[in-house]
DNA sequence: GGATGTATTTGATCGAGATCAAACGATCTG
DNA sequence: CAGATCGTTTGATCTCGATCAAATACATCC
């Protein structure tokens, strides 16, 4: 699989697609001036290893383009995705030196990276930093939680609703698409990505969208494009409320 | 069941249980006593809802007592619970007026409340206070997704024995007692309970809890007291690696 | 004491999803 | 082009945990 672009941008943040989203986002100018002296860009192909659980990771970064997966891995081989990061999400624990799970590049991945240590430091001394990395973990907590709701008590069909409308969702915002009662979008994952995401097998995974596709709540081009022809539909399948559990 | 004392404590915080655990742990007296002046105690007995989801709520807090759960309810009743706060835990989530999951006291519980928007303000203003929150967020992301992979690929036996480790673990370091090699500790669980937060139905906890019995794995005093004879034999059956999955 | 209610255990049966197995289609390689 | 590889689909069967049902233990309350 040819990478478009093996250069690493020297982007300016001003630049940035992940400006007003990402760790950063509260940054005022000269706030900027310092992450951008410790940052540079990494690129990882599909299915590449960014880390292994263990692993001493000399730097934290932010997704910028991409999909990266953090992955548990049993003695006996049975493994559980527990992270899915998508642009703008923040890779990386600071005051960790080793990573807790094995992190894969999903899709083609570009990272901005920080260096751990002198990052760190302006977590400590830049108040808009750790406010908004707050924010963010606080954001990902509720969302584990969600997830835990998936694998602890919904069924296999459910699962893949819910996966397909958490990636719909992310998508449209990623896209600022204003919000259609149809929708298409990009598969990021596998079939077996998606089995470990959703606790699930493969085939298991495999049968469910056949059977959504069936019944006509989803529609297939190729094995990784999906078109969602009716929003409300699939909303329907996931087995959460209306409102996607959202209280006013 | 009689409550042990109704009466609020005015406890200062140099005698507090978690003074150097909660998210007061790197106050110093100054910031302290900024947090005691919108501080106050409240009692709530097993059983009683702390708040439901949606719910507005005008205070954050720590446990200091007991032990609460945050718990996810789909539309046709499955529950899920997402969240096992123990003393020194943190409640609530700043910046944020409503719950977003049922609160319920497991067991007898009191709270070290703080009210929320003045709460909010210290946050800003004091470094102590949001580091700490940070940290203790990340760490409870962490054991978020230990529990994902739970839910998603553990067997029942294995979601069992994982439970009683955690809460073992966790009931050790609270007593600060020393890392025997057989240990006894009460369930703060129902067996309803133990269901929600394992993934499963009470019948299955009541019938692994049977089994790990029948195989000498633990004793029953009652159905709440464990004793665990061999903690080297519970861990073997949790799944996980020797070391608790923890890397060096 | 007996009655009531709740938490728990145990038994019998069922079914959703796992497992084992084979085939298919697309892409890459020699 | 044949052959290999990888991701995926589909089929047959099995099993673990769910479900339905009943019994037991242990409180509290008249």
């Amino acid at each position: 699989m040819p990478n478009r672009s093996l250069a690493l941008p020297e982007m300016a943040c001003a630049d940035c697609p992940i400006r007003h989203r990402a760790v950063c986002a509260r940054c005022e100018t000269d706030e900027l001036e310092k992450l951008d002296a410790i940052k540079y860009y990494r690129r990882f192909e599909a299915g590449q290893t960014i880390a292994w659980a263990g692993d001493k990771m000399d730097f934290v970064a932010s997704v910028v383009e991409g999909v990266a997966s953090l992955t548990q891995t049993m003695e006996d081989g049975r493994r559980q995705m527990v992270g899915l990061l998508l642009p703008s999400d923040f890779l990386g624990r600071p005051n960790r030196e080793s990573v807790a799970y094995d992190v894969t590049a999903a899709t083609d991945v570009m990272l901005c990276c920080f260096r751990r240590v002198p990052f760190q430091g302006l977590i400590e001394e830049t108040p808009h930093i750790s406010q908004r990395l707050l924010e963010m973990t606080l954001d990902e907590l509720d969302a584990a939680r969600e997830w835990m709701l998936l694998l602890g008590r919904k069924t296999a069909r459910e699962k893949i609703a819910s996966f397909l409308s958490i990636i719909a969702r992310r998508d449209a915002t990623l896209k600022n698409s204003a919000d259609a009662s149809s929708m298409a979008f990009d598969l990021p994952l596998t079939r077996e990505a998606m089995a470990d995401y959703l606790g699930l097998t493969l085939e298991t995974v495999s049968r469910q969208m056949s059977a959504l596709k069936r019944d006509g709540v989803i529609e297939l081009q190729g094995k990784r494009h999906i078109i969602v022809p009716d929003v409300e539909a699939l909303m329907d399948e996931t087995g959460d409320d209306a409102d996607g559990g959202v209280f006013i």
